[in-house]
DNA sequence: ACGGTGCTTTTGATCGTTCAAAGTGGGATC
DNA sequence: GATCCCACTTTGAACGATCAAAAGCACCGT
C-alpha cells in the first residue's frame, strides 16, 4: 500500500499541484486568497501528499511555537491534588482546538525555579506561560508581567497588587453556599475546619464561612490544623467530643472531610443523620458508594477553557474577550447524604430536626 | 539594568567574540574541536549576551524535536489514578536531564485517537512517545511499531504478542508477596476482592493471588466487582457477612480497599486487628492518620526514568540500555495499621485470632 | 492604444541553526 | 624548500516554512 511518504513538503505539494509553494501556503492560511478552482487542487494534493506543515520551519519563520508552557510541581509527598489533573487535561484540549499543544517542564518552587521560565522564553520555546497553583508571594507574576511575557494563572495572586489575568473560583462564595445549605436544613451549630492561616486559599474559604455565619447571625466556630493538612479526623473529634458539639461541619478540603467522617464513624455516628459535613473540591472519592460526601465542585473544565481563551486572546490568536482582567467562577454545591438524613425515600428533601 | 536582549542568535555571539557562526556552534555542540582559548571567548560572549540557541531551528535543521509525545486520557468521571500524575511528573524530569521536553495532547481512546499521533508525526512536532494506560487490545503498540515511530510503553501489551519497549510493574508478584505476608501473620482464610474479567492488569494481579494461595495451601476466594469499579464496601460487606467469614482481604487497588475498610467501619470492625486489609497504589490517603493502610507501592518515579532512558536510547541520544526489551519492577509492600494488631508493641508479629 | 484596477499567482529573501566541505597556518617530514 | 598532516576555523548550502513585494492577467474606461 502506498506509504504515507513521510517527507510531504510544501515544494513537493506545490509540484504535485501545478503551483507554487507560496500558493500552497496560501491555501493553508489564508483560502480567501486562492481561487476556488486552484485551492481545490491544492486540497487533493495536500490529501495525497498527506501533507502536514512542519512545525518546526513554520515556528522559525513566524516566530511562534504554539506551544504553552506548564510547570508540574514536584508532587510533595501527601500532596494530593486532584484537581491540577482535571486543569492540565482541560487546557491541553481547549489550547488543541487553536493548534495549540501543552510543553511540560519542572522547576523547583519560588523564585529559584524563575530560570528555567527564562530558558524556554529564550529558547523560543514556547509563547506564554499557564500558571496553575499560585501561592501567596509568587514571584512568578510579578516576574512575567516585569518580562513582558504573556501568561494566565489558574489562582489569583495572593498578595500584593494583581499581576496580569488570572481566573480563579470563589472559595468564599462557595463556603457561604455551604453554610446556607445547612442552616436552610436547620443547622444552627456550623464548625469550620481549616489550614493554618497564612495560605491565601485556605483564608479565601475561611473567610466566606464566616461572613454567612455573621449574616445569618450564627456564631463563628473555627478549628484549624497545626500540623498541616490532613488531620481533619483529630480536629472533627475535639469537635464532636465538645459539652455542646456542632451538628454540622463545614471542611476546607474534600481531605479534611474524610478525616471528619472517619471521625463520625470512630463515634458511631451517622454523617447526614447525626451530623451534616461538607467538603471541598468534589474529589472522585466523594461520590463513592458509602461516602457520599456533599461537596463544592469547581468548575474546572471552565477555567481550563477559560485560560486558554485569554491566554490566546494575548498571543492574539483569538480576540482577547473583553472585560475584566480576571474572572472568578462560582463553584456548585453538590449535595449527597453526608448533608441529607437517610430515608426509604432519598429523593425527598428533609426538614432537618 | 541590562535587559536579556531577547534576540541573540548564533551570528550576534559571533560578532561579539569575534568568531564565525559554525566556532560558536561548535562550542556548544562539539567543544572539544575548539581551541580552549577561542572557546573560553565564546562562552564568555555567550554569558554576556545570555543566549540560548534557538528551538524550532535547531529542530528544523536537526530534524529533531526534542519533544516527546505524551496523551492525557479524557478523566472518565470517577477514574481517580493518582499514578499518572507521578508518573508524568517522573517522565518529565527525566527527559529535562537530556534537553528534552514533554509535549501533552489528548486523543480520544482506541484506534480512533490515531489520527493524532499521527498528525504529530507528520509535524515532527515530536521525536517519539510515552504511552501509559495500556488496555487490553490498545492498537497503539502495534501501530506505532507498524509506522517505525520510537515508542516506550508504562504498561505491557496485553494481548497479542509484544510490540515495542514497555516497562511494567509486576502486579503478580506483588499481590504474591501480600499473600505471604499475612500468612506469616497467621492468616489462613485470605480472600481477593478484584475488578472483572478481562482487564489487563486485574487479571495480572489476581493471578498473583491465586499462585500464592496455591502455593501455600489456601483456599482461593475470589470475588470480582460486577459493576465496575468502586464497590469494594459492598463485595467486603458479603465477604464479612458469610458463615465463616475471611480474616484478610487482599484488594486489587487502594479504592476498592478504601470500601473494605468501610464495610468494616459499618460492622464495628477494626482494620489490623479483626480483619486485615490490603490495597494497591500506595495513595496518598493511604498514610493519612486513621486511614493506615497497607499497601503494595509501585517505583514510579523509576519507572518514568527508565521509559525515558529506552526511549532516548531509541532516538539515540543515549546509549540504548543493554538487555531485555521490557523490564518487570517489583512494587514494595508499604506495611501499615491494617495489617497489623494496635497495641502497645506494634512491633510484635501476632498469631491471628 | 494606453494606463489603471483588482484579483490571483509567483519570486526572492529570510527566520537561526547545523551539515559538509573547504580554507587557514604552523610544524614535522622527506 | 616543497609536501603533507594536523588542529582549528570559516564558508556556502541546506532544513521548510512565511513575509513582502513584484509580476501576470483580464477587464474597464477614456
Amino acid at each position: 500500500m502506498a506509504a504515507p511518504e513521510s517527507g510531504a513538503t510544501l515544494e513537493s505539494v506545490a509540484l504535485a499541484a501545478g503551483v507554487s509553494r507560496q500558493t500552497v501556503s496560501n491555501v493553508l492560511n489564508a483560502p480567501e486568497r486562492v481561487a476556488p478552482q486552484t485551492r481545490q487542487r491544492v486540497e487533493e494534493a495536500i490529501q495525497a501528499l498527506r501533507y502536514r506543515p512542519n512545525r518546526s520551519a513554520r515556528s522559525l519563520r513566524t516566530r511562534m511555537s504554539n506551544l504553552l508552557g506548564y510547570c508540574v510541581q514536584p508532587a510533595a509527598a501527601g500532596n494530593l491534588n486532584p484537581v491540577l489533573d482535571r486543569f492540565v487535561h482541560a487546557v491541553t484540549e481547549a489550547a488543541a482546538e487553536h493548534g495549540f499543544h501543552v510543553l511540560l517542564f519542572t522547576a523547583p518552587a519560588g523564585a529559584a525555579g524563575l530560570d528555567r521560565y527564562a530558558e524556554l522564553l529564550a529558547q523560543r520555546a514556547v509563547d506564554g506561560f499557564v500558571l496553575a497553583d499560585t501561592v501567596v508571594a509568587d514571584p512568578r507574576p510579578g516576574w512575567l508581567t516585569e518580562q513582558g511575557v504573556p501568561f494566565v494563572a489558574f489562582g489569583r495572586s495572593w498578595s500584593g497588587p494583581d499581576r496580569g489575568l488570572w481566573v480563579d473560583v470563589d472559595g468564599a462564595a462557595g463556603m457561604t453556599e455551604a453554610v446556607e445549605h445547612l442552616h436552610a436544613l436547620g443547622h444552627r451549630r456550623i464548625a469550620f475546619i481549616g489550614w493554618p492561616e497564612g495560605s491565601g486559599v485556605g483564608d479565601d474559604r475561611v473567610a466566606g464561612y464566616t461572613a454567612a455565619c455573621l449574616r445569618l447571625d450564627l456564631d463563628p466556630w473555627i478549628v484549624r490544623a497545626e500540623g498541616g493538612p490532613g488531620t481533619g479526623r483529630e480536629l472533627a473529634g475535639r469537635l464532636l467530643d465538645a459539652a455542646e458539639p456542632p451538628t454540622a461541619l463545614v471542611c476546607v478540603s474534600d481531605e479534611s472531610a474524610y478525616g471528619a467522617l472517619r471521625a463520625l464513624a470512630d463515634r458511631g455516628l451517622r454523617p447526614g443523620e447525626d451530623v451534616a459535613v461538607i467538603g471541598f473540591d468534589d474529589t472522585p472519592a466523594a461520590r463513592l458508594p458509602g461516602v457520599d460526601l456533599t461537596s463544592l465542585s469547581q468548575p474546572i473544565e471552565q477555567i481550563g477553557r477559560e485560560v486558554v481563551q485569554m491566554l490566546l486572546g494575548l498571543l492574539g490568536v483569538v480576540e482577547l474577550p473583553p472585560g475584566p482582567e480576571h474572572r472568578l467562577l462560582r463553584p456548585a454545591l453538590a449535595v449527597r447524604a453526608s448533608t441529607r438524613p437517610a430515608g426509604p425515600d432519598p429523593a425527598a428533601p428533609t426538614e432537618a430536626r
